[in-house]
RNA sequence: CGGAGUGUAGCGCAGUCUGGUAGCGCACCUCGUUCGGGACGAGGGGGUCGUAGGUUCGAAUCCUAUCACUCCGACCA
């Protein structure tokens, strides 16, 4: 199991005392499944058209692929920030994209009548603080990051937090002297986002892109293969068998970093926007794989787009000045959530990864007042959060059939189920959400299994 | 932004055509019986009928305006 790393911040958790208001009937605007199980397991709420609040169940799932990814992105070398979400106009009017970003953007008139925005994107604003403070190329490399929240007013929200406006995005941004430098910081963000994917318990895969209204000319879409999914991909079946690299790679070596990318973009892979007809023809049968896929990453490479007209310069080791070569890397933590349902779940609910299951453990008290039942179910709560593991403990008095819906609906990845029948004989039953599997267990022996020690 | 719809209790809906003072299921509260896959009975609470104007003795219902939300398409992390 999982190390408790990735363990939010909380007290042991009783469902009798926690704000879990889950839906039975399904509300009739959900139309694909990640949004209907969201709103049922009370993850989430609707607010405005594509602006949700997310409710305690939702937090912890997205709190926990925010910590992933955090991680990763430290590990490959990027250090984080937090930026604003709204920003001044004339920010956007150096780099000339306040005119060209259209409709899209929020715009907003403060008391003072000065124009702002709430911040689609952050070239701007990161290019702005870099030429602050930066001189030297002895500075670089650096890569900079937030996650934060970004508006963007799509003409048409939907499909719940898959395609809101409001939405969760961690961006990073890369600074280098050269093309040269540029393609290692980018190497190592696909090799970061790799990995990342990975510990989400996703495959994802880096596909040729359009660059889109942010430029440049070296772009991947990281694409995760869903049947549900919005776009249509094809791609070389064996990207389906690759190796993650692994976390003791170097990201300082550049050979490694590049090998990571030739092997991830050596094969076919393009969504339906690059897709080569003719080039995946050439593919052998077998090999070819067509299917519906979901955007959950994207990187560009775009040179000098913003460091040349905002003056984002540095000294180079000739005395000559020269505009930093840039990239940006998004992931979108809160599209992410609907996406790892799409991947993960069955009629009853979500079957989280343990990696992000909100709750890891869900134990579940047949029959409140027992002493029996009420004795061995504390014992157990109350060891599994001593060993660092996240418990949701149904303590509620309600019926068996009403808790095990429940549990399903939350969608932890361990069930403990505690029932006077099995106690009597001193055991407590373990299912696994996601097979369905169920084995009995004595109090101590699941407590070991689960508290990871056995 | 084009096209099509919908706004009535937390959720799902009926009532609107044909105007007469608001109803059903689930959820919620109380009591009882139940209790290993969303129980049953009895009782109860909750609604400015999206909003504003108009017509009328009287408007959820008819008229006008407006707002919000949803779906299809184009667009998009």
């Amino acid at each position: 199991m999982r190390s408790a790393s990735n363990r939010l911040q909380s007290q042991p958790m009783r469902l009798s005392r926690y704000f879990l208001p889950i839906l039975k009937e399904t509300p009739k605007e959900a139309e694909i499944v990640s949004h209907r199980l969201m709103l049922r397991a009370g993850m989430i709420r609707q607010e405005s058209a594509g602006i949700y609040a997310w409710l305690p169940l939702g937090l912890r799932v997205l709190q926990k692929i925010c910590a992933i990814v955090r991680e990763e992105q430290n590990r490959a070398g990027a250090i984080e920030l937090l930026m604003p979400t709204l920003q001044s106009a004339d920010l956007w009017r150096e780099s000339g994209r306040y005119d060209d970003y259209g409709k899209e953007m929020l715009r907003i008139r403060d008391r003072h009548e000065r124009d702002i925005l709430y911040g689609p994107t952050n070239e701007e604003m990161i290019t702005e603080i870099f030429r602050a403070s930066v001189r030297s190329y002895k500075d670089l490399p650096l890569n900079l990051y937030h996650i934060q929240w970004k508006f963007r007013d799509e003409v048409r929200p939907r499909f719940g937090v898959m395609r809101s406006r409001e939405f969760l995005m961690k961006d990073a941004y890369s600074f280098d002297l050269d093309q040269a430098g540029a393609r290692h910081s980018y190497n190592k963000m696909i090799t970061a986002y790799l990995r990342t994917f990975k510990r989400l318990g996703l495959t994802a895969i880096p596909m040729m892109a359009d660059t889109g209204p942010i430029g440049g000319d070296l772009s991947h879409e990281f694409i995760i293969l869903a049947s549900t999914g919005e776009s249509e991909v094809f791609c070389h079946k064996d990207y389906l068998g690759f190796e993650t690299p692994p976390e003791t790679i170097d990201f300082d070596d550049p050979a490694a970093m590049q090998a990571v990318f030739d092997k991830w973009t050596s094969l076919y892979a393009a969504t339906s926007e690059k897709h080569d007809a003719a080039a995946f023809a050439a593919l052998p049968e077998e090999a070819r794989v067509s299917a519906r896929g979901i955007e959950v990453g994207h990187i560009f490479y775009f040179g000098t787009k913003y460091s040349a007209p905002m003056k984002a310069v540095v000294n180079g080791p000739d005395g000559k000045e020269t505009a930093v070569h840039m990239g940006s890397y998004g992931i979108g933590p809160s599209r992410l959530a609907a996406a790892l349902i799409e991947a993960n779940h069955d009629e009853a609910g979500p079957i989280w990864p343990d990696a992000v299951a909100p709750f890891r453990v869900g134990l579940i008290n047949l029959k409140v007042g027992d002493a029996a039942c009420d004795g061995a179910s504390a014992r157990i709560h109350r060891a599994l959060e001593a060993a660092g593991v996240d418990v949701l403990y149904d303590d509620r008095d309600e019926r068996p059939g009403a808790k095990f819906a429940a549990m399903d609906l939350v969608g932890a990845p361990h069930q403990v189920i505690v029932g006077p029948k099995s106690l009597a004989e001193g055991k407590v039953e373990l299912k696994i959400r996601r097979s369905g599997e169920r084995e009995l267990l004595g109090v101590e022996a699941a407590i070991d299994r689960l508290g990871g020690k056995a």
